[in-house]
RNA sequence: GCGGCCGUAGCUCAAUGGUAGAGCUCCAGUUUGUGGUACUGGCUGUUGCGGGUUCGAGUCCCGUCGGUCGCCCCA
């Protein structure tokens, strides 16, 4: 059994887990993406620099044998920015990269949350314009639709962090209580309005209507990058909403979270810029911007609308020894095509009934059989039935290696 | 860390406090050279674990571990 929050990846889940992965590197080679990665396993301060101690009750970490503080990466942005900032001389402005991290939290699961997933995180570095916001934002949504969900399926809800900042500063409000003005409307969805109002005090009124009402609040950053993707033909999955403010941690303009239609979902993915994150961590003034998209919550909506079905797609051959006098001349002819279509090929590795043997090819989801009888012992002669339609014939060996019948 | 619900065969589940079962899967056969059906047979259990109540516990009680959903948190 499985550690608590961790899976097991049967061959199932794992033709499952690798065509998304498939599917995210595909969309971001799209977008002129390069892949890089990492170490799992990191110095615990890695970490605490960036999010505080606070972070830790969260983390998988101890003590190694040679006695340093160490954790699991909980995320891919801490070990992004030692990457970039250790030698960013040797790459051009701007960096886009890609990787599919396993992460890692200490935190009790629960539906779409475990303690490990893969997440797919994209980043563009160097660039502050928001042709790069717009740019990040196309391939997210390029990524879902890649899995064929649909505009109907999922919304982009844009934010600006730098918005409440302006907002909070226009308002005076003091340093001290903008934690709590953020948190307030970060909750304010799953709290009852009196709540939040009790909250935010006399700025109540004017925060709910900017909440209510996205057009109420305004954002040149938003204008831009909305009228970007208009012109990328994307604007129908996008939706103002400043209710989106991710954490605060860090992010300081444009912000984002991917959310399923239906509501039935957690977040599938969320992002934004960073620009001071890079010079606050490693002393390398660059800005910056990502997202990450977990395989988790995606692969439960995926599973829901039965996408990525066909995963056992007909393929390859089975070598069907008909007669065990044969089976010598049937593994040289198994080497023979595996050396030359480099297809999956199988066949019965003890002697098996003839209808077993075509048992197996079906549950193997093989594409042909390729049968070894006494007329391949007398000649270099072997039938060819294609599984789908039984349809069975006559070849040469050395005509059928030059064949297309078994691709 | 807190709370609700749930732990019985590989999977899905049944069994009034009274001898632990079914379906599916798997294996084999019906069929000694042709695959999705059908039929027949076979394998699999310290009922999560540990205590307690009882003549007797899968069933009731307590604890614990695990699952699940939510809260907290959300990098």
């Amino acid at each position: 059994m499985a550690l608590p929050g961790f899976r097991d990846f049967y061959p199932d889940d794992c033709a499952f887990r690798n065509a998304i992965f498939s599917k995210w590197r595909e969309v971001a080679h799209r977008y002129g993406f390069v892949e890089y990665d990492g170490p799992p396993l990191e110095p615990l301060d890695l970490f605490t620099k960036k999010s505080g101690q606070e972070i830790v009750t969260q983390l998988y970490n101890f003590k190694d044998k040679g006695d340093r503080e160490v954790a699991l990466r909980p995320e891919m942005t801490p070990t992004l920015a030692r990457l970039v900032t250790a030698r960013h001389k040797d790459f051009k402005k701007p960096l886009k990269w890609f990787s599919i991290p396993q992460v890692f939290r200490y935190e009790r699961q629960q539906k779409g949350r475990l303690r490990e997933h893969y997440q797919f995180n994209c980043d563009i570095i160097g660039e502050a314009g928001l042709e790069a916001d717009i740019e990040l934002i196309a391939l997210v949504i390029d990524t879902l639709r890649a899995f064929g969900l649909t505009e109907k399926d999922f919304v982009v809800r844009l934010s600006d962090r730098q918005f409440w900042t302006d907002f909070m500063n226009a308002k005076s409000i003091p340093e001290d209580q903008r934690y709590a003005f953020i948190q307030a409307i970060d909750k304010s969805e799953r709290e009852p309005r009196e709540k939040t109002a009790e909250k935010l005090g006399p700025l109540a009124a004017e925060v709910f209507a900017i909440l209510d009402d996205a057009s109420t609040g305004k954002s040149e950053r938003l204008d831009t990058v909305e009228t970007g993707l208009r012109h990328r033909g994307l604007q129908d999955y996008v939706k103002r909403d400043y209710t989106v403010v991710r954490g605060l941690a860090y992010y300081t303009g444009v912000v984002f979270e991917v959310f399923d239609r239906s509501g039935e979902f957690r977040a599938i993915a969320g992002g934004g810029r960073y620009d001071n994150l890079l010079k606050n961590l490693g002393d390398v003034d660059l800005p910056a911007l990502g997202f990450g998209m977990g395989d988790v919550v995606l692969g439960e909506i995926l599973k829901k609308n039965n996408s990525l079905k066909n995963l056992k797609k007909n393929n390859g051959i089975y070598v069907v020894i008909a007669d065990e006098n044969h089976r010598p001349k049937a593994m040289g002819l198994v080497q023979q095509l595996r050396d030359t279509f480099g297809l999956p090929v199988d066949y019965p590795l003890v002697p098996m009934k003839v209808g077993r043997q075509f048992q197996a090819a079906e549950d193997q989801g093989r594409k042909v059989a390729v049968i070894v009888d006494a007329e391949t012992g007398k000649g270099q002669v072997v039938s060819v039935k294609n599984l789908a339609s039984r349809e069975q014939t006559i070849w040469s060996i050395e005509d059928l290696m030059k064949s297309e019948v078994l691709k």
